[in-house]
DNA sequence: TTGAAAGCGGTACCAA
DNA sequence: TTGGTACCGCTTTCAA
């Protein structure tokens, strides 16, 4: 059994709230009597239960971190962003992955009382739920999620980067761009669709069509690739992410279509395979996403007040091979 | 501010006793007594505080995890198939990752009384810490670390794999190995060496170099080629890691060394890219390895007694194109 | 079937 | 400079 506080103060022959002093490093404490209650501390290993402490301060010193799954490198990104900042300033990190549990709600209602805030990214539970934990007083910040009343949010941006993926297309003499994955699902994918939409409206002679898969995976990319060998190829497939985009060029690969020549295909995450297939991608500052949301809920959990923050962290174009210039001669 | 068990009380007319009791699911309480409680709860929205449930309980209904990183895919992995099984089983996971800060041991010992069970994984604490708070009563599970004492362990299979791995580069013709990567900054890694040098040793005519690196990144293998490059390409690098072997791979791409046809490359732990690179490699069960940990630990948590146990899961070799048959013409 | 009360392990106020 | 003590929010025994 590990000793308590009162084991301490027996020992050191001082009250618990001597001890509590010491601990705490309180100024009115005789320096004899803080060495006599440090030596016991030392003796017996002593080390002061976060439970109790957590209880008479009322505070947890633990932040909590939601999302849907953890598999796809983005996600370990930003929450490694996250607990990064959140250990140096002080306070654990409680994850929970939804991976569409029904029972998510309930997890992330259990989650929220176990710390002093909460950042909850990407499609886990309904707004409703986040809506009412904010509402019981507890700072929450949305990650990659669209803004729900006025909870602080932190978001990577998409519209613009995604106009000027397409643009930058069009410019290689790419004209019937397709769009791969379900803008319906995901708030990030709905706002690419928005930008890419914008750019091929403002592009002469450009037009655009929708690919409709069944999730962000490697193998809805390939079916979607399938989908479109059959129906006719685009002259560029812009994918929701990287995952489609890479599951598109192996079905391409294997069945002999030039890629950029015959179609160009984008993807979006910059993950580290993007890099290996010559993928163009845009690349999101994913650490910097989790620290971000990290020292927006360490002020709020420090009693800060002020308007909602809205932060949008900018992304970046990367051009890789899989979209060079457009070979005019393909007919 | 939530309301507490007494509000309740309080509202249904009842003792805190009683409401606890309704809580709990415990039997003596009378049909007419529960309800009114129940809708006292609902009325009130309230949910039990779980620092006071915890501290009477006298358990944390957590768990600990803790990794030295979690950029690359590995530790992703780990962490969530740990996640996925104590969800399931009830309890709240706490992440630490130490990325070789040296308040580490502080870090963990705080960790370690926030939580029921713990484990520990890689390069995190030196030895001395996981005793310590071993001793202390806490249940403790090893990941991807060797044994200390009769504390639990699970890791994946390295020797083996390793000397397959080998035999194979040989009987594929390669003659001269060199390892790449410190086998004494990782047991996982020093137990690769073995293997392959145990092959090696087996193997008439064949020769093991090794070709030590500033860690285990990108960088460190174009670097660790670049030095083979200047010194004398051998027959096969046998990288420690995937990520070494892909930095390889690419700056002898960018020396335009054919590969395997010049020198074969291989890696170790399948990461995504590897796929992408046709990197021949050897796949770890991660999520398994994280799920395994977490069963154990729940098993020791609950009390279970027993012998210590040291579970090791196998890992597959993936053969792919960076290691296809030597080409004898080249002399 | 219910309530009173003694913890669980701390913090911090009020007196001494 | 110290000690006594009333909480913090819950569980659980013991009596009623």
């Amino acid at each position: 059994m590990q000793p308590t506080i009162r084991d301490v103060a027996r020992q050191a022959g001082v009250s618990i709230a001597t001890v509590s002093r010491v601990l705490r490093e309180h100024e009115n404490v005789k320096a004899s009597t803080r060495a006599r209650v440090m030596s016991a501390v030392a003796e017996m290993g002593f080390t002061p239960s976060s439970l109790g402490r957590s209880l008479a301060e009322r505070r947890h010193a633990a932040n909590g971190i939601v999302f849907p799954d953890l598999s796809g490198p983005y996600y370990a990104e930003v929450v490694l962003g996250y607990e990064e900042v959140a250990a140096e300033l002080g306070r654990s990190v409680l994850i929970l992955s939804t991976h569409g549990r029904k029972a998510a709600p309930e997890m992330v209602t259990e989650l929220a009382g176990r710390c002093d805030g909460l950042v909850i990214l990407g499609r886990t539970v309904p707004d409703s739920v986040v809506v009412r934990i904010a509402s019981r007083g507890l700072p929450v910040v949305l990650l990659a999620r669209p803004q729900v009343g006025d909870i602080d949010s932190v978001n990577a941006e998409n519209t613009t980067t995604a106009r000027a993926l397409a643009r930058h297309l069009v410019e290689d003499g790419h004209r019937r761009l397709a769009f791969v994955g379900d803008p319906t699902t995901s708030p990030d994918v709905a706002e690419r669709w928005k930008g890419v939409s914008a750019a091929v409206a403002r592009a002469s002679g450009a037009t655009l069509t929708h690919v409709p898969t069944d999730g962000f995976g490697i193998d809805a990319g390939a079916q979607a690739a399938r989908g479109l060998l059959d129906s006719g190829l685009p002259d560029a497939m812009v994918c929701a992410n990287d995952e489609l985009a890479l599951g598109a060029l192996e079905e391409l690969a294997r069945e002999g279509v030039d890629v950029p020549g015959r179609v160009a295909v984008t993807g979006w995450d910059d993950v580290m395979a993007a890099r290996y297939a010559g993928l163009t991608t845009v690349r999101q500052p994913m650490r910097e996403l989790g620290a971000t949301a990290a020292r927006l809920l360490d002020a709020r959990i420090r009693g800060e007040r002020g308007e909602p923050e809205h932060h949008i962290l900018p992304t970046e174009l990367v051009v890789r091979a899989s979209c060079a210039h457009h070979q005019e001669e393909t007919r």
